[in-house]
DNA sequence: ATAAAACGTTCGATATATTGAACGTTTCTT
DNA sequence: AAGAAACGTTCAATATATCGAACGTTTTAT
C-alpha cells in the first residue's frame, strides 16, 4: 500500500523517457539538472528533491503526481491507460482510477477476489463493460456497477473512452 | 502551470494539516520526520525530498500529487477540497473531480443548470449528500446520482470523506 | 577505418536537506 | 497562580542530493 516510491520512480521515469524517445543526457539538459543526478534517480539510488522532480515533470509534460503514482498496468497492451487517483483504507477499501481506453480496443480482466465490485462512471466517449452475463454500454455521465469477482471486460468502438473506475474490495465478506 | 511548487506547497500543506486538526509536531512525529523539517517546508524555506513528501502524503492520506497539485477552489471554506481530474467534451459533457471533505463539515451548493446531474462514488470515510428531497448516506464503494439542478449539499460526520464526483451537464436539454 | 559525437555511468567537491536539541510562547493541569 | 506539557521556531552537526568532470562504450560522420 505505502510502497516505497523510490524504486518505482526509477523504472517509471525511464519508461516515460524512453516512450518519448529522448536520451537521458538530453532530458537532463532540458530539465536543467545534471545527468549524473538523473542517472542515479532512474537507477533508484537517489531520493530526489521536489525541485528536481518538478523540473522533470514539466519537461516530460505530465502531471506531477504521475511521476511516482503506480500508473499504468497497461497489461502488455497499450490500448488502456490507468492512473491511480486514490487508495482508500476504509472498510471496504476502495481504490479509484482514471482509465482511458483507445478506440477499437478491448481489454479482458481476470476475476478478482470474491465480493469485489467495480463501478464505472463514463466521462467521455462510449464504453461497453461488465461481465459475460451482465454488461452495459455507457454514455457520458452513465454509471454502472458490476461484480468483478468474475472475468470482465472493457470494450470501445469508434471512439475512445475515458472513465472513472472504482474497485471495492470486500475483504470483510470472507466467511472465516 | 509551471508555477514554482515550493511556495504553494507550504501554504497548501498547512491548510491540509489544519483542516485535519493536527499539530505540526504531531504530524511530524507520525510521519517520522523532524518537526524542524516540516516547519521549514510549511514556511516555504525548504526543498523537500521525495521520501519526506511521501511520508507526509501517506500520513495525511492524500494522493501524492495533491500535495503540490492545483487542488482546491475551496469555496471560501477550507473544509472541502476539489481537484479537477478530467473535463469531458462529449455529449453530455462530463467533468470529473476528486473531492475531499473534512470531518464535521457541510457544504451547500446552489442549483446548477437544468438537467445537470451529479454522481458520487465514495472512496473512504462516510458522506451524506444529495438534495433536500433526495439525499443518501454513502459508505466506501457506494455510488449515488442525484439532480444537481436544485440546491444540494455534502455533509460529513465523525470522519472525513474522499469521493469521486462527476458533474454531467445536459446542455442540450436547455429549451432556448 | 578513423575521428568525432553522444550515450549512460562513476567519482570527488560542494551545496543543502535533515536531524536533534534548545529556545520562547501558549495552553492545559493542579 | 505556579507547574507541566505541547506548540512552532531557530540553531549547529550530520547526512546526502546535486553538480561538473572524467571515464569506457556505442553510434554517427568523414
Amino acid at each position: 500500500m505505502s510502497e516505497s516510491p523510490l524504486q518505482t520512480l526509477g523504472q517509471h521515469l525511464q519508461q516515460l523517457r524512453l516512450s518519448r524517445g529522448i536520451s537521458l543526457s538530453q532530458l537532463a539538459a532540458d530539465a536543467g539538472i545534471a545527468k549524473s543526478n538523473l542517472s542515479k534517480i532512474e537507477q533508484g539510488n537517489s531520493n530526489p528533491t521536489l525541485d528536481t522532480l518538478w523540473r522533470i515533470a514539466v519537461q516530460l509534460n505530465i502531471p506531477f503526481g504521475n511521476l511516482v503514482a503506480p500508473i499504468d498496468m497497461a497489461m502488455g497492451d497499450e490500448s488502456i491507460q490507468v492512473r491511480l487517483l486514490s487508495q482508500g483504507r476504509g472498510t471496504p477499501s476502495t481504490d479509484a482510477y482514471l482509465m482511458h481506453c483507445s478506440a477499437h480496443s478491448e481489454h479482458r480482466s481476470d476475476a478478482h477476489l470474491p465480493g469485489t465490485r467495480e463501478t464505472l462512471t463514463l466521462i467521455s466517449g462510449c464504453l461497453e463493460a461488465g461481465t459475460e452475463s451482465n454488461s452495459q454500454t455507457l454514455l457520458p455521465g452513465d454509471s454502472f456497477t458490476f461484480a468483478a469477482s468474475e472475468a470482465h471486460f472493457y470494450r470501445t468502438g469508434e471512439q475512445p473512452a475515458t472513465c472513472l473506475l472504482t474497485v471495492i474490495y470486500h475483504e470483510s465478506e470472507t466467511p472465516s
